[in-house]
DNA sequence: CATGAAAGCCATGGTAA
DNA sequence: TTACCATGGCTTTCATG
């Protein structure tokens, strides 16, 4: 799973191309190239020398949490237990393997952990925290904050 | 921009269905039938109707941050000056009008949002700090924390 | 050396039974 | 659901600036 192969130079229409991309994955490589002035070959090889460089990940649909059940977001502060390397591993890796938690950074601050939960409803996030969260060795206190809307959400990151 | 036509029960195929989907967008209806144990027809109808259902949205390709300068990520707790229907409206217009400001969520307690931005660096973070956000009439009170490392981050939504 | 134009193969989407 | 066909995208080749 290495990316990163070769720092490929990323022109003008390298940049036009991945703006095009990650507002729509589904683009033919003609409807592209017409879009990015490029011809087609072109746009197909630039497009396979980004994701040979690890520029262009994966393509994804997206779904609508609301209608698979999974409406309600929450944002947890979390501190662990200690902060040796072990301890930080084990909770790393106890929030990768649990697909309700979509996001997570570690933090800067009064905070070690910022995480973003899905979940049905308040009881189920209940069930979530002090049945599994709060169960796991590694975790020490944790607070947490329910979104009342999501006024933006996008995947698009600002390219040029 | 209506969506949500008409709630479509969604059984265990489709819910197979969106959990291919949401890793890879890029399946053929050949494929993903097979993954899911049904016919290629029957796929395609199915996935046509979780679109129109507005359950199935848009196919986008993920960029690397970094690749494009925008490694730093930071999160921005905020306060708007006051919470008549106007000011709230006039900041989430603005939210959703900078590129650089990926998610906002409306918040239950201290703050009234929450905000992720992706900066090129701390200084670049500064500038949209001092020069754009704190520059609007809406923005009350800010307090910022920069993530340290991504420790997750996936737009796929736990389905079943 | 990278690009642009052209062409063929093949897989795919869409339809009919 | 299965079978079929025509459409169109992917990929290579080649000539060019």
């Amino acid at each position: 799973m290495q990316r990163k192969k070769h720092l490929h130079r990323i022109d003008a229409i390298d940049r036009r191309i991945l703006a095009e991309l990650q507002i729509d994955g589904g683009l033919s490589h003609a409807d592209l190239a017409e879009r990015v002035g490029a011809s087609a070959a072109s746009c197909w090889r630039r497009v396979k020398a980004l994701e040979a460089a690890g520029v262009l990940q994966a393509t994804v649909r997206l779904v609508d949490p609301a209608a698979v059940g999974r409406g309600v977001n929450v944002l947890c502060n979390l501190r662990v237990r200690s902060h040796t390397r072990e301890v930080r591993a084990s909770f790393e890796a106890f929030v990768r393997s649990r697909p309700e938690i979509l996001d997570c950074y570690s933090m800067s601050g009064d905070w070690d952990y910022l995480l973003r939960v899905v979940a049905a409803d308040v009881a189920d996030y209940e069930r979530f925290l002090m049945g599994t969260l709060l169960e796991h060795p590694s975790v020490g206190a944790a607070s947490s904050h329910f979104a009342l809307a999501q006024v933006k959400h996008t995947t698009a990151i600002p390219i040029g």
